[in-house]
DNA sequence: TGGAAAGATTACCACACTGGTATGCTTTAT
DNA sequence: ATAAAGCATACCAGTGTGGTAATCTTTCCA
């Protein structure tokens, strides 16, 4: 699967939801509305959004929410990482690992390697390109050659 | 996180202890020994392996397992696709998708991009890629310009 | 042809995580 | 003061994952 969680693509849902409407300030009933979503289920999503910097909040009457910046300055992993913590394919790509045979596994630093790329594909999606579809849907299926594959796996 | 199953860690696992030896057969002892997992373990691993068609199993005495084919040829996608289905970043990215408010979300062909990229980076990079740390580790941070980012979004 | 060597199949279970919900608290404008 | 908002916390059912064992089937060879 290799899946997102669902509170995370509701994060992208909110922040879609504020961009539709520039500075204007939102609040939890009317970002409900438009996205769908139960109040509840709203407020863990928005702290989570808030803690990360990515939406300002104005407490008290007449507050609400606004995008922190631009959604061309929104990356998606900023907002994965907010929901889900630092990337991390394999249990050895963070910090306090706890894989039990890593002192013998020789792969390490070839699994660092992929998740490098990912993060590095991941920050160069912005909001913007997934509200516009900027992202052709669909992609060439031939595979590169070799002089490009290189180009493409060293950036 | 975004991580991967430790199952599909695992299988990777094999898959490079059978490289390391080349087209000899290798006996489920041979390969817990060798990757550190126990037998019970590997039986999950060999059967989704052998079910992907990765590997190729011999029964009865003097059996044991070998790759499919080269690792030049094992994309890292088979793998994760063999242990976790199909790669789904977000619920409306499968078939049968049961997100409620799908009806109502403007994000589906955007995300659907993103997942697409996704899949044809994890399609360019091989069990031999990760086995020779062909990645570099350390990829420049330095943002791509606009025209780049153009070329490596649209592939 | 029987037995040993190997893989295949199935079932089970503890545990962590996710998603969803409710309740009460704090801040601010008027 | 009061109402409108956001903030914090806690709870819980369902699911998925990882780990393990017990049993069946195939193949080779003495
Ligand atoms: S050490 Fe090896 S087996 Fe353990 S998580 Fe890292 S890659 Fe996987
Ligand atoms: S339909 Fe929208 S909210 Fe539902 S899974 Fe797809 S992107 Fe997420």
């Amino acid at each position: 699967m290799l899946k997102i969680g669902k509170l995370t693509d509701y994060g992208i849902l909110v922040l879609d939801a504020l961009a539709q409407v520039g500075a204007v300030k939102q609040s939890t009933e009317e970002l409900a509305t438009a996205t769908g979503l139960t109040v509840s289920t709203l407020r863990k999503v928005m702290k989570t959004l808030v803690d990360a910097g990515l939406v300002i909040a104005r407490r008290g009457a007449h507050g609400g929410y606004k995008l922190a910046r631009s959604p061309q300055q929104i990356r998606i992993l900023d907002v994965v990482e907010a929901f889900e913590g630092p990337v991390a394919l394999t249990e050895c790509s963070q910090s306090a690992s706890d894989c039990e045979i890593q002192s013998s596994c020789s792969l390490v630093s070839g699994w660092m390697g992929v998740n490098e790329l990912l993060m590095q594909i991941l920050s160069r999606v912005t909001l913007e390109d997934v509200r516009q579809q900027t992202l052709s849907q669909h992609l060439p299926s031939t595979l590169l050659d070799a002089n490009q594959r290189i180009r493409l796996i060293n950036l």
